[in-house]
DNA sequence: ACTTGACTTGGAGTAGGGTCCAGGTGTTGA
DNA sequence: TCAACACCTGGACCCTACTCCAAGTCAAGT
């Protein structure tokens, strides 16, 4: 697959995929003889992985580590699961303080719609 | 209130206060005649609601309209209601990309206890 | 063989959201 | 009244995460 078909198929730009690939986000994508990436599925799987972790805002730095902790092999599984652990507490907070919002949002809607209401009860002037 | 105790009172540093204030996402706090910030109880309010909608990731945008709006008086009760339920669905929508985020990342944790402990049932080398 | 269009790299530029600093003013205690 | 310290403003700087660009290469059709 081109890097054209993959940004489509995933909905990131194809400076995207190149920008994540140069930083370490995504392991090397196999390329032709001319040069050309070419990915594969393990590239995609990949790719949809760092996808949904981007868009629920893991930082790109803990992805990085990630990657680089798998390509180092089995010895570094134990790691690799408490770093996975650390962003999921993060997550957890983070879900927390937007559930906290998300009321606190809720709460003042309500009171718009009273305050709305009671105005048009009112005769106007 | 100096900024210095409001700082310390919201977690939020003096550099951010000021320019909180000076970006429009706060409403002008008052001043002594030497025209040093004393935050009353309505400054107050407004940095923990900015605060809360903040760490929650409500775009500063958004915030500094709400305020705008709020400054115009009673005519923007619709407009301000609007515009908080449209924040509102943006957060429920990144829960939601954050939920599914969690449950894969769970996946992978349980994943790697399992590999570990398999790698750990096998006589070494 | 040549055009056309997608692909390559390295590096510069942008947007959002702060953070820091210099040079100056206000305030307080000795 | 003066030292010491907090506060002021405007503007420069920083970080994260892209996004865009120039100059060059590869590939497919004619």
């Amino acid at each position: 697959m081109t890097i054209t078909e993959v940004s489509r198929r995933y909905g990131l730009s194809a400076d995207t995929l190149r920008y994540y690939e140069r930083i370490g986000l995504l392991p090397p994508v196999p390329r032709t003889a001319g040069g050309i990436r070419d990915y594969d599925e393990t590239s995609c799987q990949w790719i949809e992985l760092m996808k949904c972790m981007r868009s629920a805002g893991v930082q790109i730095e803990a992805l990085i580590e990630y990657v680089a902790l798998f390509r180092q092999g089995d010895t570094t599984l134990g790691a690799r699961k408490q770093l996975l652990i650390e962003q999921r507490s993060q997550l957890i907070a983070r879900m927390a303080e937007m559930q906290a919002s998300l009321e606190r949002l809720d709460d003042k809607i309500q009171r718009y719609e009273q305050m709305i209401a009671e105005k048009e009860a009112l005769p106007q002037g």
